[in-house]
DNA sequence: ACCTGAACACCGTTCAAGT
DNA sequence: ACCTGAACACCGTTCAAGT
């Protein structure tokens, strides 16, 4: 009784089905992501949906382009620390990627990329992308190549593998990725 | 290799569908497990599974018993390699982990935890066990405590993550993992 | 004991027709 | 430009009837 069921607008948008959309994943979980929830909550029949969409396949879609774009945002953010010399750089990525909101967006993200390979590419891709900046600081810090390659591999495996891991026993712990970031930098 | 799926068997057992449920969720992932997909192998009509099962979800449940078992049945394995020397016993630890089969397997069963929470205290088992395993191993090699749990606690998290990436990206490398084993061993 | 075959509900999808 | 309503395919599920 507490749906938005009565509040009909005139008229959709593309927004407003991914809003919805963003809302049933956050709350339910990819699960709940089903063309007769959405418009039971937007108040309109399957047959608006495919107006605006091909398919669930392309909602999924746009829904993905949204959370790719925090992530991009976040490689962008994780490039800008370039500045920062190489040991402070590292912590600054560990604080930045273990901060709560990002941490659980991020936990979302790869949860759902399991079951919608749509996503995988996006996730692929913000790896590569933090792995390319570890392994400069690996780099900036005095490592040979093969060995700077190494230790950032490892690094941001564990990183992942952490992830993994936290995502069913609560929340991340930086201090943890911050000895994750001493032992690969370790001579 | 037994291949049963033209050899349609006057009646079938319970063990039958299960065994195929394995091979589909190994080969394809759990969304190929579905009723059809399942009775096409089999050579029988869907009314046939609903004699053997209540439902998907006992099927799924009574393949997830079997994902169990396996996973029981590793962290035993484990375990019984304690006799080894330190390094050697890490090395046989990575060496059955990085077997295709058993990694496939360990792919397929942590895939699916996503989406089927029953899963999870059997992972989570097998990730204690092989953790008390690698910091038990950091210990024999002469690190102090606090060391050595970080370091077991790298190691596992990056052959974790390791799996997660490769899960969409090829067989593993079971060389990566013995340079991560060097570089959390390293002094 | 095990299986068939027909039925039904649910969900994704299409499309001609409406405003 | 946006939506309805009816249709269809696919999949999970049920069940009476067959061996």
């Amino acid at each position: 009784m507490t749906e938005q069921t009565l509040v009909k607008r005139a008229r959709l948008g593309v927004s407003d089905w991914i809003a919805a959309s963003m809302r049933l994943l956050v709350t339910e979980g990819p699960a709940a992501l089903k063309i007769s929830r959405l418009t039971d909550t937007l108040g309109v029949t399957k047959g608006s949906f495919y107006w605006h969409f091909a398919d669930i396949a392309a909602l999924k879609s746009a829904l993905a382009a949204q959370c790719e774009a925090q992530q991009r945002a976040a490689a962008d953010h994780v490039r800008g620390l370039r500045i920062l010399p190489a040991t402070e750089r590292l912590g600054a990525i560990v604080d930045y990627v273990s901060e709560p909101r990002r941490w659980a967006a991020e936990a979302a993200v790869r949860s759902w990329s399991h079951t919608d390979n749509s996503l995988c590419s996006a996730i692929a891709e913000l790896d590569r992308s933090l792995h390319e900046a570890i392994y400069q600081a690996m780099l900036d810090l005095g490592f040979a190549e093969e060995d700077a390659r190494t230790r950032a591999t490892m690094l941001l495996y564990a990183g992942i593998g952490y992830l993994h891991a936290a995502e069913q026993s609560g929340p991340p712990n930086a201090d943890t990725l911050h000895r994750f970031v001493a032992l690969s930098t370790a001579r």
